[in-house]
DNA sequence: CGCATTTGACCATC
DNA sequence: GATGGTCAAATGCG
């Protein structure tokens, strides 16, 4: 925690760096036989990095947790005690304040989990970390509620990752999960085997259930498999935003648009949307797979075949401004999972477009191959 | 018996 | 005041 500043700093100088590399690359497309699609979306990148490089300052100006970008509503409670009818009327008060003040300043993403039909899953799957429902509520305009869940290890590792599904009015088969927090607490349990681990699944084990079943050591193994477990059995948009102000979900949405046609070229499972061709631009192909490992990219294909039910992703990152502070462990998390696993069949990982140009993908520690 | 889920009530925010 | 998010007692399950 005390590096906060210095791994703030480099994450703002590189956006800075690379708003100034796109204003180069738009200076060089505003030639009229360029693409106006081009343009446009260079200027969108540009002004999201400059977003982020502003908000980032704001954050780093924050002292303290992990904030999320220009986080406009930290309204400081006050003290006045509205629950004073029942048990401790003196901490529990501003303890539960607290906890609605920290949650504000939560990251918080989204992703879209398809369940396929086939696997007789009937709600959204887990996603390798174990979560407690303790909520459930009807959410105005739509079908079906929404459930609240929060992170097992919550009271024993205080971790406050929580995560809220709801299922989709249009398709009961997708999940639209809302994830908050990061996970603070160890994984200290993880998923089954691949093949096992569905069919316990099937027969209503949760995956807590399961985990217990583990010894701790094989437990950190099993975090790639599990969430490779997830990618055999659904299919998830993962559409990745940032809490903040209103501000900021408008440049996501704007992020969206522009990042949610980005799909890897060696996605070659079918039902990947490949709306948009729009990296097959051999500019932005560069400035996009430049920073992606080939050897991230093409394990995609290679064992896609071993998923036993339509499993892909489609990725579509918003602005991953807010999530400096966290993304790169959680991306090493990922990206580790993901290598690990030697059987490992994932197929698109996810990840934030916006990552650290810096950060070593292309090392071979990191793509041992 | 211990744990997870359900569900109504409470609280914060808009 | 309406709505969403959380708490916690009650209940269910293994």
């Amino acid at each position: 925690m005390e590096n906060v500043g210095n791994c703030e700093q480099k994450p703002l100088f590189n956006e800075l760096i690379q708003g100034k590399e796109l204003v180069k690359q738009l200076q060089m497309h505003l030639d009229p036989s360029y693409s106006e699609e081009i343009r446009n979306m260079l200027v969108e990148k540009i002004l999201s990095s400059f977003d982020k490089a502003l908000s980032m300052v704001k954050w780093v100006g924050s002292e303290g947790e992990a904030r999320p970008t220009g986080a406009t509503t930290t309204t400081p409670v006050m003290s006045d005690s509205p629950r004073s009818d029942s048990g401790s009327p003196h901490s529990e008060d501003s303890d539960r304040r607290d906890i609605y003040k920290k949650r504000k300043t939560l990251p918080r993403w989204s992703e879209q989990v398809r369940v396929s039909s086939g696997t007789g899953l009937d709600g959204p799957l887990d996603d390798g970390h174990s979560w407690r429902k303790y909520g459930q509520k009807d959410i105005l305009g739509a079908k079906y509620p929404r459930g609240y869940y929060r992170c097992t290890h919550r009271n024993v590792q205080g971790c406050l990752a929580t995560k809220q599904v709801q299922r989709s009015d249009e398709d009961p088969s997708i999940f639209d999960v809302t994830y908050r927090g990061r996970h603070t607490c160890i994984q200290a349990s993880h998923v089954i085997p691949a093949m096992g681990s569905s069919e316990s699944s099937k027969q209503g084990l949760t995956q807590d259930q399961i985990h217990h079943h583990l010894l701790p050591q094989q437990q950190q193994q099993q975090e790639a498999q599990d969430i490779s477990f997830n990618f055999r059995t659904s299919l998830k948009v993962r559409t990745k935003e940032l809490d903040t102000g209103e501000e900021e979900e408008q440049q996501q949405q704007q992020l969206q648009l522009m990042t949610s046609s980005f799909s890897f070229p060696s996605t070659s499972i079918g039902c990947v949307k490949t709306e948009n061709q729009i990296f097959s631009s051999p500019t932005l192909d560069h400035y996009f797979t430049g920073n992606l490992s080939p050897s991230f990219i093409s394990p995609t294909t290679s064992e896609s075949n071993y998923l036993p039910v339509s499993t892909c992703r489609v990725n579509s990152f918003g602005g991953g401004g807010q999530n400096l502070q966290t993304s790169e462990s959680d991306f090493a998390e990922i990206i580790s999972a993901a290598t690990s696993g030697t059987n490992s069949p994932i197929v698109d990982l996810d990840f934030p477009m916006e990552f650290d140009p810096n950060f070593p993908f292309n090392s071979p520690d990191f793509f041992p191959s």
